[in-house]
DNA sequence: ACGTCCCGGTGTACGGCGTCCACCTCAGGC
DNA sequence: GCCTGAGGTGGACGCCGTACACCGGGACGT
């Protein structure tokens, strides 16, 4: 009774043979069941009936795996509709992502740690932010007032409250990532990199240090407190 | 050469003799210099010239010490200034808010994940809420627009992004606290109370669920909208 | 057909963590 | 002068992330 050789026997080699996809969607679903802190390397290994050790194989650490996590649930948002309004597109992405981060309590904890510490978001969240500027541009607004615009989005589109744009990748991290050149990010997201040199131009800094985020937390702060007074102006 | 008796031998009993608020100082400064994940009891207990075992006679456990910490912080806001209009007043609040979270960047995350899992927020952070809730009704707003405006500011309030009131406390959690009676809270927290007690009426529920978590959200991101929408038509 | 390489899973071990428990010390009240 | 109880101690346990050496077996050049 021979084995096919392709096949394995169910017996011994029970497993599919585990991959960073399956390594993410467990530790995602552990995470979803149990909280962050019931994350651990060791309990994603024992779902997967594998040793811990197994598990770094696919994954650097579990900074990284983190990481892995976070790319996995942002790319869960809905894509941008198309044929609609900048503004119901704008609505319904936001609501998405709104969902996502109730399906996944632990995702805004963890990437407003991740966004605060790392200079590099991962690229799931580039190129939702990157959609989310062709939305606004194509709704008719200017560079500058896009620039705003997310600024003032910020705590709406993903959770995180402040200072997405580290956008100068500080050299001086010893990134384990390869880190694609500037003209191969400018290529994937083109309405980033547009914004980024549009405000690094008008601020005149060499680089990095691109915006001014003292001022554009006033002005999101301040656009609020315009419509709530002319809320409450209204209702008199 | 005999002692004061009151003054214990400097070489001998060395530290000033420990206290909650001496640990929590520690703790803050800890997290201040290496972020959250820096932040042991072995650390505080190591940088306070004491044994980790010796801080648990202080907090009854990490958690707890971490809701200290908030309190820490949230109560270095400054508070409300008088003679000010409501906007104002409201402005500088979030500014010195937004200051206390740049001094202290693992605060965000921590209040994040703390209040989403916990009942009861601490006692600072009522106060803070209690008091903001004061300026806005102050300024003319109705109580229906003050709650509508309490969920809009949410993110730029404190950094974390939804559902802030859980307000019923659920009473099956097991909490350690002593959780004071309700006539004592609405006693120390009079706006809350008075907007707790609106919402819970014309929502018609009995208790808990007092307000429409999506609804509000929308509410805010419509608001949002129609303040990005007249900005793009002004410059236009 | 056979040797080699290397990929992916294994086993052991180390240092750090939160916290339980039993213990000691000593200032203050009777 | 004894008792008590608050506050600090020491050790231990179980869990964590992960470094390191090790294999089994399929792929592949010859």
């Amino acid at each position: 009774m021979r084995e096919l050789p392709g096949r394995p026997d169910p017996a011994r080699r029970s497993r599919t043979p585990l991959s960073r996809l399956r390594v993410l969607s467990a530790a995602v679903a552990l995470a979803d069941e149990g909280g962050a802190d019931a994350l651990s390397m060791r309990k994603i290994a024992q779902r997967l009936g594998v040793v811990p050790m197994a598990l770094y194989k696919h994954v650097a650490n579990k900074d990284e795996l983190l990481d892995g996590m976070i790319d996995t649930v942002v790319g869960e948002i809905d894509p941008p509709v198309d044929g609609a309004d900048w503004r119901t597109t704008v609505r319904l992405r936001v609501l998405s992502a709104r969902r996502m981060l109730l399906r996944h309590p632990w995702a805004s904890a963890v990437i407003e740690t991740r966004m605060k510490e790392r200079p590099a978001p991962t690229p799931a969240v580039m190129a939702y932010l990157d959609e989310m500027i062709g939305v606004f541009r194509a709704g008719g607004f200017s560079l500058d007032l896009v620039h705003h615009a997310m600024h003032v989005m910020g705590s709406r589109l993903l959770g995180f409250s402040q200072e997405l744009f580290v956008d100068s990748p500080s050299p001086a991290a010893p990134s384990s990532s390869p880190s694609p050149p500037p003209e191969e990010m400018a290529a994937r997201y083109p309405n980033i990199a547009e914004l980024a040199g549009a405000v690094a131009h008008d601020a005149g800094s060499v680089v990095g240090a691109g915006c001014d985020d003292q001022y554009e937390f006033e002005f999101a702060l301040d656009l609020t407190l315009d419509g709530l007074e002319r809320l409450r102006d209204a209702a008199a």
